[in-house]
DNA sequence: GCGTCCATTAAACATCCGTTTGAAACAAGC
DNA sequence: GCTTGTTTCAAACGGATGTTTAATGGACGC
Protein backbone atom coordinates (compact mmCIF):
# COMPACT_ATOMS: atom_id res chain seq x y z
CA UNK A 1 0.00 0.00 0.00
CA UNK A 2 0.78 4.13 -0.24
CA UNK A 3 0.42 4.38 3.41
CA UNK A 4 3.79 1.96 3.72
CA UNK A 5 5.79 3.38 1.47
CA UNK A 6 5.13 7.07 3.78
CA UNK A 7 5.94 5.28 6.64
CA UNK A 8 9.12 3.74 5.48
CA UNK A 9 10.00 7.29 4.11
CA UNK A 10 9.13 8.95 7.21
CA UNK A 11 10.97 6.34 9.25
CA UNK A 12 13.69 6.20 7.53
CA UNK A 13 14.25 9.95 7.36
CA UNK A 14 14.13 10.27 10.85
CA UNK A 15 16.91 7.20 11.32
CA UNK A 16 18.81 8.66 8.54
CA UNK A 17 18.79 12.60 9.78
CA UNK A 18 20.18 10.94 13.05
CA UNK A 19 22.95 8.15 12.26
CA UNK A 20 23.78 9.25 8.78
CA UNK A 21 23.38 7.04 6.06
CA UNK A 22 26.02 4.17 6.54
CA UNK A 23 25.50 3.65 10.41
CA UNK A 24 21.70 3.14 9.48
CA UNK A 25 20.60 -0.36 8.78
CA UNK A 26 17.16 -1.36 6.70
CA UNK A 27 16.63 -3.96 9.88
CA UNK A 28 16.42 -0.75 11.85
CA UNK A 29 14.28 1.02 9.53
CA UNK A 30 12.09 -1.58 8.99
CA UNK A 31 11.99 -2.66 12.66
CA UNK A 32 11.01 1.29 13.37
CA UNK A 33 8.42 1.47 10.68
CA UNK A 34 6.61 -2.05 11.49
CA UNK A 35 7.15 -3.43 7.82
CA UNK A 36 9.08 -6.52 6.66
CA UNK A 37 12.65 -5.93 5.59
CA UNK A 38 11.74 -7.05 1.87
CA UNK A 39 9.55 -3.67 1.94
CA UNK A 40 12.47 -1.50 1.07
CA UNK A 41 13.51 -3.59 -1.91
CA UNK A 42 9.43 -3.89 -3.30
CA UNK A 43 8.90 -0.49 -2.64
CA UNK A 44 11.96 1.78 -3.80
CA UNK A 45 14.84 -0.99 -5.30
CA UNK A 46 17.11 -0.85 -2.51
CA UNK A 47 18.71 1.76 0.48
CA UNK A 48 20.10 4.31 -1.50
CA UNK A 49 16.52 4.92 -3.61
CA UNK A 50 14.83 5.20 -0.28
CA UNK A 51 17.19 7.32 1.05
CA UNK A 52 16.90 9.51 -2.08
CA UNK A 53 13.17 9.35 -1.46
CA UNK A 54 13.84 10.86 1.41
CA UNK A 55 15.67 13.35 1.03
CA UNK A 56 13.12 14.90 -1.55
CA UNK A 57 10.51 14.44 0.91
CA UNK A 58 12.44 16.79 3.28
CA UNK A 59 13.01 19.59 1.45
CA UNK A 60 9.54 19.33 -0.55
CA UNK A 61 8.12 19.34 3.00
CA UNK A 62 10.49 22.26 4.34
CA UNK A 63 10.64 24.02 1.42
CA UNK A 64 13.01 27.14 2.57
CA UNK A 65 12.16 29.17 -0.21
CA UNK A 66 13.23 32.87 -1.29
CA UNK A 67 10.81 34.64 0.75
CA UNK A 68 8.41 37.44 -1.18
CA UNK A 69 9.52 40.73 0.87
CA UNK A 70 7.42 44.02 1.74
CA UNK A 71 7.26 45.89 -1.39
CA UNK A 72 9.41 49.28 -0.45
CA UNK A 73 11.86 47.11 1.79
CA UNK A 74 15.46 48.88 1.56
CA UNK A 75 17.76 46.16 0.91
CA UNK A 76 19.36 46.11 4.71
CA UNK A 77 15.88 45.14 5.83
CA UNK A 78 15.92 42.37 3.03
CA UNK A 79 18.62 41.21 4.55
CA UNK A 80 17.21 41.15 7.96
CA UNK A 81 14.47 39.21 6.71
CA UNK A 82 16.69 36.61 5.03
CA UNK A 83 18.77 35.93 7.73
CA UNK A 84 16.17 35.91 10.15
CA UNK A 85 14.77 32.98 7.58
CA UNK A 86 18.12 31.41 7.51
CA UNK A 87 18.32 31.40 11.71
CA UNK A 88 15.05 30.24 11.62
CA UNK A 89 15.45 27.30 10.32
CA UNK A 90 18.88 26.47 11.80
CA UNK A 91 17.68 27.11 14.95
CA UNK A 92 13.99 26.09 15.13
CA UNK A 93 14.33 23.84 17.77
CA UNK A 94 16.74 21.42 18.90
CA UNK A 95 15.65 18.33 17.62
CA UNK A 96 12.43 19.33 15.61
CA UNK A 97 11.41 17.37 12.57
CA UNK A 98 14.22 15.47 10.83
CA UNK A 99 13.93 17.19 7.79
CA UNK A 100 16.53 20.09 8.29
CA UNK A 101 19.15 17.90 9.94
CA UNK A 102 18.78 15.19 6.64
CA UNK A 103 19.23 18.11 4.15
CA UNK A 104 22.32 19.76 6.49
CA UNK A 105 23.79 16.68 6.85
CA UNK A 106 23.76 15.98 2.81
CA UNK A 107 24.92 19.57 2.17
CA UNK A 108 27.70 18.85 4.63
CA UNK A 109 28.88 15.51 3.49
CA UNK A 110 27.16 15.64 -0.03
CA UNK A 111 26.49 12.41 -1.19
CA UNK A 112 24.27 11.27 -4.75
CA UNK A 113 21.35 13.20 -3.35
CA UNK A 114 23.27 16.78 -3.08
CA UNK A 115 23.62 18.16 -6.29
CA UNK A 116 19.81 17.95 -7.49
CA UNK A 117 19.08 19.34 -3.88
CA UNK A 118 21.75 22.09 -4.72
CA UNK A 119 20.44 22.75 -8.18
CA UNK A 120 16.39 22.84 -6.38
CA UNK A 121 16.55 24.30 -3.58
CA UNK A 122 20.09 25.96 -2.50
CA UNK A 123 20.37 27.22 -5.46
CA UNK A 124 17.47 30.11 -5.97
CA UNK A 125 18.37 30.92 -2.05
CA UNK A 126 21.80 31.74 -3.05
CA UNK A 127 20.92 33.68 -5.60
CA UNK A 128 18.29 35.63 -3.71
CA UNK A 129 21.30 36.92 -1.13
CA UNK A 130 22.91 37.49 -3.90
CA UNK A 131 20.97 39.86 -5.05
CA UNK A 132 20.46 41.56 -2.07
CA UNK A 133 24.38 41.77 -1.32
CA UNK A 134 24.84 43.52 -5.06
CA UNK A 135 21.92 45.92 -4.27
CA UNK A 136 24.27 46.74 -0.98
CA UNK A 137 27.58 47.39 -3.07
CA UNK A 138 28.43 50.14 -5.77
CA UNK A 139 28.57 48.09 -8.92
CA UNK A 140 32.43 48.15 -9.06
CA UNK A 141 32.51 45.18 -6.86
CA UNK A 142 33.11 42.21 -9.06
CA UNK A 143 30.59 39.33 -9.02
CA UNK A 144 33.31 36.93 -7.57
CA UNK A 145 34.02 39.10 -4.72
CA UNK A 146 29.85 39.49 -3.79
CA UNK A 147 29.85 35.97 -4.06
CA UNK A 148 33.04 35.80 -1.41
CA UNK A 149 30.76 38.50 0.82
CA UNK A 150 27.35 36.48 0.65
CA UNK A 151 29.16 33.48 1.73
CA UNK A 152 30.78 35.24 4.89
CA UNK A 153 26.73 36.08 5.40
CA UNK A 154 25.62 32.35 5.25
CA UNK A 155 28.50 31.09 6.98
CA UNK A 156 27.48 32.63 10.31
CA UNK A 157 24.34 31.02 10.09
CA UNK A 158 25.59 27.62 9.20
CA UNK A 159 27.67 27.90 12.27
CA UNK A 160 25.23 27.46 15.14
CA UNK A 161 23.95 24.25 13.33
CA UNK A 162 27.06 22.68 12.28
CA UNK A 163 28.82 23.42 15.58
CA UNK A 164 26.54 23.69 17.80
CA UNK A 165 28.64 21.15 20.38
CA UNK A 166 31.42 22.55 20.24
CA UNK A 167 30.05 26.48 20.62
CA UNK A 168 28.49 24.89 23.73
CA UNK A 169 32.12 23.39 25.04
CA UNK A 170 33.59 27.01 24.23
CA UNK A 171 31.22 29.64 25.83
CA UNK A 172 29.13 27.58 28.58
CA UNK A 173 25.95 25.99 28.40
CA UNK A 174 24.26 29.30 29.76
CA UNK A 175 25.97 31.62 27.27
CA UNK A 176 25.06 29.24 24.29
CA UNK A 177 21.24 29.48 24.35
CA UNK A 178 21.81 33.03 24.73
CA UNK A 179 23.39 33.54 21.62
CA UNK A 180 21.25 30.79 19.97
CA UNK A 181 17.59 32.43 19.91
CA UNK A 182 16.44 33.43 16.71
CA UNK A 183 15.51 37.15 17.51
CA UNK A 184 19.18 37.76 18.86
CA UNK A 185 21.15 36.02 16.67
CA UNK A 186 19.39 36.98 13.73
CA UNK A 187 19.71 40.81 14.83
CA UNK A 188 23.06 40.17 15.94
CA UNK A 189 24.19 38.18 12.52
CA UNK A 190 22.77 41.07 10.60
CA UNK A 191 24.12 44.04 12.39
CA UNK A 192 27.46 42.58 11.74
CA UNK A 193 26.69 41.51 8.14
CA UNK A 194 25.83 45.23 7.23
CA UNK A 195 29.21 46.79 8.90
CA UNK A 196 30.81 44.34 6.92
CA UNK A 197 29.11 45.21 3.28
CA UNK A 198 29.19 48.84 4.45
CA UNK A 199 32.84 48.86 5.12
CA UNK A 200 33.38 47.38 1.22
CA UNK A 201 30.99 49.65 0.04
CA UNK A 202 32.75 52.88 1.18
CA UNK A 203 36.12 51.58 0.06
CA UNK A 204 35.03 50.12 -3.10
CA UNK A 205 32.10 53.58 -3.46
CA UNK A 206 35.26 56.32 -3.29
CA UNK A 207 35.63 55.33 -6.95
CA UNK A 208 31.70 54.55 -8.20
CA UNK A 209 29.35 54.20 -6.26
CA UNK A 210 27.32 56.76 -5.11
CA UNK A 211 23.76 57.08 -7.11
CA UNK A 212 23.57 59.97 -9.37
CA UNK A 213 26.98 60.60 -10.57
CA UNK A 214 29.41 60.53 -13.43
CA UNK A 215 28.07 57.66 -14.93
CA UNK B 1 58.46 -3.78 14.75
CA UNK B 2 57.48 0.26 14.85
CA UNK B 3 58.04 0.98 11.67
CA UNK B 4 54.66 -1.16 11.31
CA UNK B 5 52.83 0.91 13.82
CA UNK B 6 53.65 4.20 12.21
CA UNK B 7 52.98 3.31 8.59
CA UNK B 8 49.67 1.97 10.44
CA UNK B 9 48.59 5.09 12.24
CA UNK B 10 49.69 7.12 9.05
CA UNK B 11 47.95 4.93 6.39
CA UNK B 12 44.36 4.86 8.80
CA UNK B 13 45.00 8.61 9.43
CA UNK B 14 44.83 9.52 5.79
CA UNK B 15 41.58 6.69 5.01
CA UNK B 16 39.93 7.78 8.32
CA UNK B 17 39.93 11.62 7.00
CA UNK B 18 38.57 10.71 3.48
CA UNK B 19 35.76 8.59 4.75
CA UNK B 20 35.42 8.79 8.20
CA UNK B 21 35.76 6.24 10.73
CA UNK B 22 32.60 3.64 9.97
CA UNK B 23 33.24 3.96 5.83
CA UNK B 24 37.00 3.10 6.62
CA UNK B 25 37.42 -0.61 7.08
CA UNK B 26 40.46 -2.54 8.47
CA UNK B 27 41.44 -4.67 5.29
CA UNK B 28 41.14 -1.42 3.38
CA UNK B 29 43.33 -0.30 5.92
CA UNK B 30 45.89 -3.30 6.11
CA UNK B 31 46.15 -3.30 2.36
CA UNK B 32 47.27 0.37 2.02
CA UNK B 33 49.98 -0.10 4.64
CA UNK B 34 50.46 -3.33 3.36
CA UNK B 35 50.07 -5.47 6.40
CA UNK B 36 48.18 -8.20 7.75
CA UNK B 37 44.71 -7.57 9.14
CA UNK B 38 45.75 -8.88 12.39
CA UNK B 39 48.31 -6.19 12.72
CA UNK B 40 45.63 -3.73 14.10
CA UNK B 41 44.55 -5.67 16.67
CA UNK B 42 48.86 -6.71 17.58
CA UNK B 43 49.79 -3.25 17.53
CA UNK B 44 46.16 -1.22 18.95
CA UNK B 45 44.13 -3.52 20.18
CA UNK B 46 41.11 -2.68 18.02
CA UNK B 47 40.05 -0.49 15.38
CA UNK B 48 38.73 2.44 17.64
CA UNK B 49 41.87 2.66 19.01
CA UNK B 50 43.79 2.83 16.03
CA UNK B 51 41.52 5.78 15.69
CA UNK B 52 42.19 7.19 18.93
CA UNK B 53 46.12 6.75 18.30
CA UNK B 54 45.36 8.96 14.77
CA UNK B 55 43.52 11.44 16.02
CA UNK B 56 46.46 12.28 18.70
CA UNK B 57 49.06 11.76 16.42
CA UNK B 58 47.15 14.22 14.07
CA UNK B 59 47.14 16.94 16.65
CA UNK B 60 50.85 16.72 17.65
CA UNK B 61 52.26 17.24 13.85
CA UNK B 62 49.76 19.82 13.32
CA UNK B 63 49.64 22.36 16.42
CA UNK B 64 47.38 25.23 15.80
CA UNK B 65 48.81 27.14 18.10
CA UNK B 66 48.05 31.20 19.31
CA UNK B 67 50.64 33.05 17.55
CA UNK B 68 52.45 35.66 18.94
CA UNK B 69 52.58 38.59 17.12
CA UNK B 70 54.29 41.83 16.63
CA UNK B 71 54.98 43.91 19.44
CA UNK B 72 53.25 46.99 18.63
CA UNK B 73 50.36 45.77 16.46
CA UNK B 74 47.07 46.96 16.52
CA UNK B 75 43.79 45.59 17.04
CA UNK B 76 42.94 44.90 13.26
CA UNK B 77 46.40 44.16 12.27
CA UNK B 78 46.35 41.15 15.11
CA UNK B 79 42.71 40.02 13.72
CA UNK B 80 44.07 40.13 10.13
CA UNK B 81 46.92 37.66 11.76
CA UNK B 82 44.66 35.28 13.29
CA UNK B 83 42.10 35.07 10.04
CA UNK B 84 45.39 34.81 7.58
CA UNK B 85 46.45 31.64 10.16
CA UNK B 86 42.82 30.50 10.12
CA UNK B 87 42.65 30.43 6.76
CA UNK B 88 45.88 29.08 6.27
CA UNK B 89 45.41 25.90 8.10
CA UNK B 90 42.05 25.63 6.11
CA UNK B 91 43.09 26.01 2.93
CA UNK B 92 46.70 24.95 2.82
CA UNK B 93 46.04 22.28 -0.03
CA UNK B 94 42.99 20.89 -0.86
CA UNK B 95 44.39 17.28 0.08
CA UNK B 96 47.90 18.09 2.18
CA UNK B 97 48.71 16.18 4.96
CA UNK B 98 45.59 14.29 6.37
CA UNK B 99 45.86 15.96 9.82
CA UNK B 100 43.42 18.98 9.38
CA UNK B 101 40.85 17.32 7.77
CA UNK B 102 41.00 14.36 10.45
CA UNK B 103 40.54 17.13 13.18
CA UNK B 104 37.98 19.05 11.51
CA UNK B 105 36.11 15.95 10.89
CA UNK B 106 35.94 15.16 14.81
CA UNK B 107 34.85 18.69 15.11
CA UNK B 108 32.06 18.57 13.09
CA UNK B 109 30.87 15.05 14.83
CA UNK B 110 32.11 14.96 17.94
CA UNK B 111 33.00 11.94 19.77
CA UNK B 112 34.66 10.96 23.34
CA UNK B 113 38.12 12.38 21.69
CA UNK B 114 36.43 15.78 20.85
CA UNK B 115 36.26 17.30 24.05
CA UNK B 116 39.96 17.04 25.28
CA UNK B 117 40.82 17.97 21.85
CA UNK B 118 38.47 21.34 22.65
CA UNK B 119 39.97 21.89 25.64
CA UNK B 120 43.53 21.25 24.37
CA UNK B 121 43.69 23.29 21.09
CA UNK B 122 40.51 24.93 20.59
CA UNK B 123 40.43 27.10 23.99
CA UNK B 124 43.42 29.04 23.71
CA UNK B 125 42.64 29.76 20.09
CA UNK B 126 39.20 31.41 20.93
CA UNK B 127 40.52 33.34 23.69
CA UNK B 128 43.00 34.78 21.96
CA UNK B 129 40.35 35.73 18.80
CA UNK B 130 38.04 36.83 22.05
CA UNK B 131 40.84 38.92 23.27
CA UNK B 132 41.42 40.61 19.89
CA UNK B 133 37.49 41.18 19.32
CA UNK B 134 37.40 42.94 22.55
CA UNK B 135 40.10 45.00 21.97
CA UNK B 136 38.19 46.14 19.15
CA UNK B 137 35.15 47.14 20.86
CA UNK B 138 34.31 49.53 23.76
CA UNK B 139 33.83 47.79 27.44
CA UNK B 140 30.13 48.17 27.42
CA UNK B 141 29.80 45.57 24.77
CA UNK B 142 28.65 42.40 27.32
CA UNK B 143 30.75 39.16 27.18
CA UNK B 144 27.98 36.83 25.64
CA UNK B 145 27.60 39.38 22.63
CA UNK B 146 31.61 39.64 22.25
CA UNK B 147 31.42 36.07 21.95
CA UNK B 148 29.00 35.85 19.04
CA UNK B 149 31.07 38.04 17.03
CA UNK B 150 33.99 36.35 17.77
CA UNK B 151 31.71 33.16 16.58
CA UNK B 152 30.69 35.24 13.16
CA UNK B 153 34.52 35.89 12.41
CA UNK B 154 35.30 31.87 12.71
CA UNK B 155 32.33 31.06 11.17
CA UNK B 156 33.45 32.85 7.77
CA UNK B 157 36.63 30.52 8.02
CA UNK B 158 34.90 27.30 8.24
CA UNK B 159 32.53 27.31 6.07
CA UNK B 160 35.52 27.16 3.31
CA UNK B 161 36.18 23.99 4.42
CA UNK B 162 33.43 22.36 5.92
CA UNK B 163 31.43 23.43 2.57
CA UNK B 164 33.77 23.31 0.01
CA UNK B 165 32.05 21.07 -1.72
CA UNK B 166 28.88 23.18 -1.97
CA UNK B 167 30.83 25.97 -2.86
CA UNK B 168 31.85 24.46 -5.86
CA UNK B 169 28.40 23.82 -7.04
CA UNK B 170 27.13 27.45 -6.27
CA UNK B 171 29.81 29.41 -7.62
CA UNK B 172 31.06 27.07 -10.42
CA UNK B 173 34.79 25.66 -9.99
CA UNK B 174 36.20 29.07 -11.67
CA UNK B 175 35.39 31.33 -9.16
CA UNK B 176 35.71 29.00 -6.60
CA UNK B 177 39.15 28.75 -7.12
CA UNK B 178 39.88 32.66 -6.66
CA UNK B 179 37.68 32.63 -3.71
CA UNK B 180 39.59 30.38 -1.88
CA UNK B 181 43.23 31.61 -2.08
CA UNK B 182 44.74 32.17 1.22
CA UNK B 183 45.58 35.81 0.44
CA UNK B 184 42.39 36.80 -0.75
CA UNK B 185 40.09 35.06 1.45
CA UNK B 186 42.15 36.28 4.87
CA UNK B 187 41.91 40.11 3.08
CA UNK B 188 37.96 39.07 2.36
CA UNK B 189 37.22 38.19 5.79
CA UNK B 190 39.34 40.46 7.32
CA UNK B 191 37.75 43.60 5.87
CA UNK B 192 34.43 42.27 6.42
CA UNK B 193 35.08 41.57 9.83
CA UNK B 194 36.57 44.50 10.89
CA UNK B 195 33.64 46.45 9.71
CA UNK B 196 31.25 44.40 11.42
CA UNK B 197 32.48 45.29 14.36
CA UNK B 198 33.53 48.74 13.74
CA UNK B 199 29.06 49.01 13.19
CA UNK B 200 28.74 47.28 16.46
CA UNK B 201 31.68 49.68 18.11
CA UNK B 202 30.37 52.80 17.02
CA UNK B 203 26.11 52.04 17.98
CA UNK B 204 27.62 51.13 21.42
CA UNK B 205 30.28 53.57 21.44
CA UNK B 206 27.69 56.81 21.05
CA UNK B 207 27.73 56.17 24.96
CA UNK B 208 30.76 54.93 25.95
CA UNK B 209 33.35 54.43 23.60
CA UNK B 210 35.42 56.79 21.36
CA UNK B 211 39.06 57.86 23.44
CA UNK B 212 39.03 60.79 25.29
CA UNK B 213 35.34 61.69 25.53
CA UNK B 214 33.25 63.16 28.09
CA UNK B 215 33.00 60.16 30.61
C1' DG C 1 -15.57 -20.04 -7.61
C1' DC C 2 -11.64 -18.62 -10.02
C1' DG C 3 -7.78 -16.23 -11.79
C1' DT C 4 -5.06 -12.07 -11.52
C1' DC C 5 -2.57 -8.60 -9.57
C1' DC C 6 -0.62 -6.22 -5.75
C1' DA C 7 1.36 -6.25 -1.16
C1' DT C 8 3.51 -8.64 2.59
C1' DT C 9 5.94 -12.22 4.86
C1' DA C 10 9.60 -15.47 6.81
C1' DA C 11 13.55 -17.40 5.45
C1' DA C 12 17.63 -17.72 3.15
C1' DC C 13 21.42 -15.69 0.43
C1' DA C 14 25.98 -13.89 -0.43
C1' DT C 15 29.06 -10.71 1.20
C1' DC C 16 31.42 -7.90 4.19
C1' DC C 17 32.71 -6.53 8.83
C1' DG C 18 35.98 -6.52 13.11
C1' DT C 19 38.19 -9.80 15.55
C1' DT C 20 40.65 -14.04 16.82
C1' DT C 21 43.37 -18.08 16.27
C1' DG C 22 47.48 -20.92 15.95
C1' DA C 23 51.39 -21.52 13.61
C1' DA C 24 55.38 -19.73 11.22
C1' DA C 25 59.31 -16.44 10.83
C1' DC C 26 62.68 -13.94 13.06
C1' DA C 27 66.10 -12.02 16.24
C1' DA C 28 68.63 -12.12 20.63
C1' DG C 29 70.63 -14.28 24.78
C1' DC C 30 72.89 -17.92 26.67
C1' DG D 1 71.73 -25.44 19.20
C1' DC D 2 68.26 -24.28 21.96
C1' DT D 3 65.15 -21.41 24.21
C1' DT D 4 62.57 -17.21 24.69
C1' DG D 5 60.01 -13.41 23.26
C1' DT D 6 58.40 -10.61 19.58
C1' DT D 7 56.28 -9.84 15.20
C1' DT D 8 53.89 -11.40 11.02
C1' DC D 9 50.97 -14.38 8.52
C1' DA D 10 47.00 -17.06 6.29
C1' DA D 11 42.86 -18.69 7.66
C1' DA D 12 38.79 -18.85 9.92
C1' DC D 13 35.24 -17.13 13.33
C1' DG D 14 30.76 -15.21 14.58
C1' DG D 15 27.87 -11.75 13.48
C1' DA D 16 25.72 -8.02 10.81
C1' DT D 17 24.72 -6.14 6.45
C1' DG D 18 21.91 -5.33 1.98
C1' DT D 19 19.49 -8.05 -1.00
C1' DT D 20 16.69 -11.79 -2.93
C1' DT D 21 13.58 -15.61 -3.05
C1' DA D 22 9.46 -18.19 -2.97
C1' DA D 23 5.37 -18.67 -0.60
C1' DT D 24 1.23 -16.43 1.45
C1' DG D 25 -2.67 -13.31 1.98
C1' DG D 26 -6.10 -10.47 0.33
C1' DA D 27 -8.74 -7.45 -2.88
C1' DC D 28 -11.05 -7.04 -7.19
C1' DG D 29 -13.17 -8.25 -11.76
C1' DC D 30 -15.66 -11.66 -14.02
Amino acid sequence: MDATRQKLIETAGQLFSRDGFESTTVREICQHAGTNVASIHYHFGDKERLYIEAVKHAHCHQPPSPQPWAEGATPPQKLAAIIHQMMTVMLDAETPSWHTELMMRELARPTSACEALVREFIDPLFAQLLCVVTELLPPSVPLVERQGLAFSVVAQCLLYRYHRPIGRLLVGENHFQQLTTIEESARRITEFSLGGLQSVATREGAVASKPGESS
